[in-house]
DNA sequence: TAGTGGTCTAGACCACGTC
DNA sequence: ACGTGGTCTAGACCACTAC
């Protein structure tokens, strides 16, 4: 592990658990230097991923003050699954697998994953069960070639886990867009809307490090147990 | 403007203007060293901002992958303004002042800016009609002791150019959240809405470089208008 | 004036991919 | 073996804040 990453780690859990609270200034870089042992370059790659996460703001000729996170806050930003988020969360929930298996591609999905059309892909289909409501259902469309299957345990936990963990590959990147779109058929006869016409439905591309695309996903939440939550910087382009 | 800055945009321009195209690889560091004269450091700062906002993907022992950007697509991700969405997208669109001028703020609203009870602020309310319906309201509300007042013709075009460029503060973060919400009496009087029963909400807590609280934003967008794109990556919390 | 962060350098060694 | 990106260093100069 990077000498960065640990620091940047290290000042986290400090962040975290409150040995700098919001308005703090951190100790200075030169003072970070002394305390790591590293050189200043090094401490501010830490500090770097600091600020990209929103931990801190660094004032030129004054220090790096710390942010105001607000921890009960939904981090849906960011790539984190929906294991990810209830263990964060500590969500009363649960996963229900309704489908798990290979799928003949459609066409206009074959596209999208630049596949061959009649390729098979693996269709994994889950309900989220929050307070003993289906509010959740996510449709997951896998590469084969990647990922050949998913045991139904790794399902009910967690996907991105045992693509990382047993299979051993390195997620790189998503591109994911939201949208609110109409109910269908299925999800009046899977989920417990209400009255609702609507869900929000969040579909995400996710490659790996190598660019490879090898998941394509539908994620569709009722409106009403949506919440989306996001860190922004604003970059000067001058 | 720092060197690595300037590497950026050059590097962003030749990508945006197809110089390289999805699946090229980008020149080498070394190479990038000797084109811009300047120390690998510098070179790798610039790269960083390409693979941050999603324009590339480093592949150790093989080089920086120039990644597949959707042009038309939405980027309501990061912090841009409407203004700036609709230069990008070249939408037809109209913005209408329909409240500019001080408000007492309420309690709720004092607490969340830290504002004392009763101490005035902003208020500006516009509507956003796109093909010559109202399918957005935006509300905004100003801290007096930053931004003490906004001509209208800077309202009907960018609050953050007048806000940066007029009043030169710098724009630093800002935390947002998106929630879908049921329609108010305001809703149904001030926008083209059908039938629908919801609206999507973005709210926006928008600092200064300094961490001071300015500004609070409520967008509401009519449901089939709305469309978020990001881009993520997956930080290896190795 | 002293201390802070912002930028940049020239060089080093390592890990990984390609051939 | 060679070229690629990943990490790290020790030092320099600048811009800004605070006093």
């Amino acid at each position: 592990m990077s000498k960065f990453n640990e620091i940047f780690l290290d000042l986290e859990a400090a962040i975290l658990n409150q040995r700098f609270i919001s308005g703090d200034l951190l100790p200075s870089e030169n003072e970070l230097v002394k305390t790591y042992n590293v050189s200043r370059e090094t401490i501010r790659k830490a500090l770097n991923l600091l600020l990209e996460k929103g931990y801190i703001q660094k004032i030129q000729g004054k220090g790096s003050i710390v942010l105001d996170i607000k921890r009960f806050d939904f981090p849906v930003s960011g790539l984190t699954s929906y294991k990810e988020l209830q263990d964060a969360q500590n969500m009363n929930s649960q996963t229900i697998v309704v489908s798990n298996g290979l799928l003949p591609v459609s066409e206009e999905l074959a596209n999208h994953l630049k596949l061959s059309v009649g390729t098979p892909v693996l269709y994994l289909e889950r309900l989220r069960k929050v307070h003993g409501e289906v509010v959740i259902i996510d449709k997951d469309y896998l590469v084969t070639s990647i990922v050949p299957s998913i045991p139904n345990e790794a399902a009910e936990d967690s996907l991105y886990h045992y693509i990382e963990q047993t299979l051993g590959l390195s997620i790189g990147y998503a591109q994911k867009e939201i949208t609110v779109d109409p109910i269908t058929e299925e999800d009046k006869r899977l989920m417990d809307l209400q009255e609702d016409t609507h869900v929000v439905v969040v579909r995400s591309d996710v490659y790996l490090e190598d660019t490879t695309l090898f998941q394509h996903t539908e994620s569709r939440h009722r409106l009403d147990r949506f919440r989306f939550v996001d860190f922004a910087r604003r970059r000067n382009s001058l």
